[in-house]
DNA sequence: CCCATCAATGAATACATATTCACGGATATT
DNA sequence: AATATCCGTGAATATGTATTCATTGATGGG
């Protein structure tokens, strides 16, 4: 426990002072401005004197106070991330990527529950670059917030009809229709679809792509279970599936977890022959996937590149406040045990 | 792509100018001194002008500017939170405790990769009120570092003999000993440890835990395999564990996702009836330990409670700056399907 | 050779707030 | 009742930097 008595010692300001803008120009016999041009690149300053002052700098290891120079500035150098469950891999692969990505390029990464809507306007006070939300629908209150403040928002992974909102999204539609040729392709006839939340951009898109393709194919609709992009709710949706009398011979699943768990029930609970009795893929393709135990086929989203477009489009927005794009990236099918790849001869149940 | 032409653009202020105290003082007829002290807690100000400005703020909008705040508090009010490799989901759970937690407490979380040095720079000059690391190690410099800036450090799920840096971990020795424990009480002979990376303390500890117990009982020391917490290098450390002529029948793994990777070699290349013909346990208990295809015997580390001590003791730093301690938090032995919970008849080969 | 243009530079100011200082008045203490 | 103490208050200052303003010297075109 803390002991109460150290409490009363005074505030300790055992921090040493910071050496300032001041201390540099001393130190190199020039004015306080000089220094701050010598870190502002682009500014009028004679070449061998923004060497001296690197150097004396460099000698009494200063650097610019981010605070200081945010406050007048305008704006901070960091970007908000909004993030919501991290339970899907795909978000915790793409939060590292990002926190490598935009550390790489001098921003920092402030990160906050995006279920709070009060933080949310705590952190927009912080003169942030941008906002970015992952896996989180975007609420029209907080778009207009944030257009107030002037601070852009990116959608990753999501859209919206919301104007003058940037999104960086997988090409949902192709994916799925990838998936749907997939299944066909391996002879199945009773094809369902397990959705993940109803109302999530991500999962309309990919449910209308698969019912689509199945349509213009002559298929009739896949049955349906929404499995709430959870393991425990795509467990039970599963069962309700696997029950049926007339139950799927495929199933496609709207995120990597779900599929993850039906895998799970349709081997342990039902003991099927997963890949051969019943074929299932997934979306994201998660690391897990990929493992001996599951072999999940599954369309596979391009983290990195997402990642990547996005770090561009903040500092595009940065140069431009209305330069806002929705950007779309491929993704590949990368196909595993789980799924049936060529038609073969129906089996008898 | 962005329109070149966009960048000629003037940087289009079209950020509404902020509401600032300067505002709020004139709205309520006080001064600005007022105004900053309506909004600091305990100071000198009658009640009921207090009440009027806050009025006239939430009429306005206003909300103190973190930033002009922080640069002359001197603290920011932000919390650096470091994090290494996100694959092991107990890390994943932590970090988004922690930003929920922080949250709720009023503290911003800065997020960055505790790989570069240099970033950690950046971060610490934003006057963050502490420095949290994510199953990181300590390295001396930035150790330093952070005392001459008068940081405090919080390691977690880390120890270190640095004076003067607190850490909250779990009770490794307790939790390594209530294995081999298990284990023992299962009536398994031949007992094997897959390491994580050698160095980590928490490595270090559950070796030493598991392996002291069973040497006071009377057991030879086990085998030991190292498969640096991760997965792939997990499964590679198991094949070699099995194909060993005195192949063992217990397997205790320094974290779950190793042992997951143990679960699957076993089951899926050597055919084994885990929980049966070897018993094989792990550390953490991520959530995928209870999902029923691997149904993992694990130690469970006390995630919420470990985030819980760490914001306390990160307010209790920010109240005086010496009151550094060494929180450990008591974990469960969850015994599921993976392991032989009581001595049976030995499996003839 | 002269004037206009421009790069370089230091002084001054702004950013938005917290806190110290000084002061008047009210209260408490002896 | 006189003095010490304390609270509430606004003016002034500090935080650390970017940027504007005005000045200077130099350059370039005619």
């Amino acid at each position: 426990m803390v002991d109460p008595s150290d409490a009363n010692l005074p505030p300790a300001d055992t921090a040493a002072p910071s050496v300032t803008v001041h201390d540099v120009a001393r130190e190199a016999g020039v004015s306080q401005s000089a220094v701050s041009r010598a870190f502002t690149p682009g500014s009028s300053l004679a070449a061998d004197k923004r060497e001296r002052i690197i150097a004396a700098a460099a000698r009494l290891g200063y650097r610019p106070n981010p605070l200081a120079r945010s406050l007048i500035r305008g704006r901070s150098g960091i970007v908000g991330v909004g993030v919501g469950n991290l339970a899907n891999p795909f978000f915790v692969e793409t939060l590292q990527l990002l926190s490598d990505c935009l550390d790489r390029t001098g921003l920092r990464l402030m990160l906050f529950p995006a279920q709070g809507e009060p933080s949310i306007q705590d952190v927009l006070h912080y003169r942030i670059d941008a906002l970015v939300l992952l896996s989180v629908s975007l609420s029209s209150m907080l778009a207009t917030e944030c257009r107030r403040a002037g601070v852009p928002i990116i959608l990753y992974n999501r859209t919206t009809d919301q104007r003058e909102t940037s999104c960086v999204v997988g090409d949902n539609a192709i994916g799925a229709r990838s998936v749907a040729a997939h299944l066909l392709a391996g002879g199945h006839q009773r094809l369902a679809f397990m959705a993940g939340s109803p109302d999530a951009s991500t999962n309309i898109e990919r449910e209308a792509g698969f019912t689509a393709y199945l349509a213009e194919q002559g298929h009739p609709a896949p049955l349906r279970e929404c499995g709430h992009f959870a393991f425990d709710a795509a467990m039970a949706a599963t069962r309700r599936l696997l029950l049926r009398p007339d139950r799927p011979d495929a199933l496609f699943c709207a995120n990597d977890t779900m599929a993850l768990a039906a895998v799970t029930v349709a081997r342990h609970e039902f003991g099927l022959d997963v890949g051969r009795e019943i074929s299932i893929v997934g979306y994201d393709d998660v690391p897990m996937a990929a493992w001996p135990g599951f072999a999940l086929t599954s369309y596979s989203q391009p983290a990195s590149l997402m990642v990547d477009e996005t770090v561009r489009l903040i500092h595009a927005l940065r140069q431009s406040p209305k330069s806002h794009e929705a950007v779309v990236c491929p993704g590949t099918l990368v196909i595993r045990g789980s799924s049936r790849p060529v038609r073969v001869e129906q089996f008898t149940r």
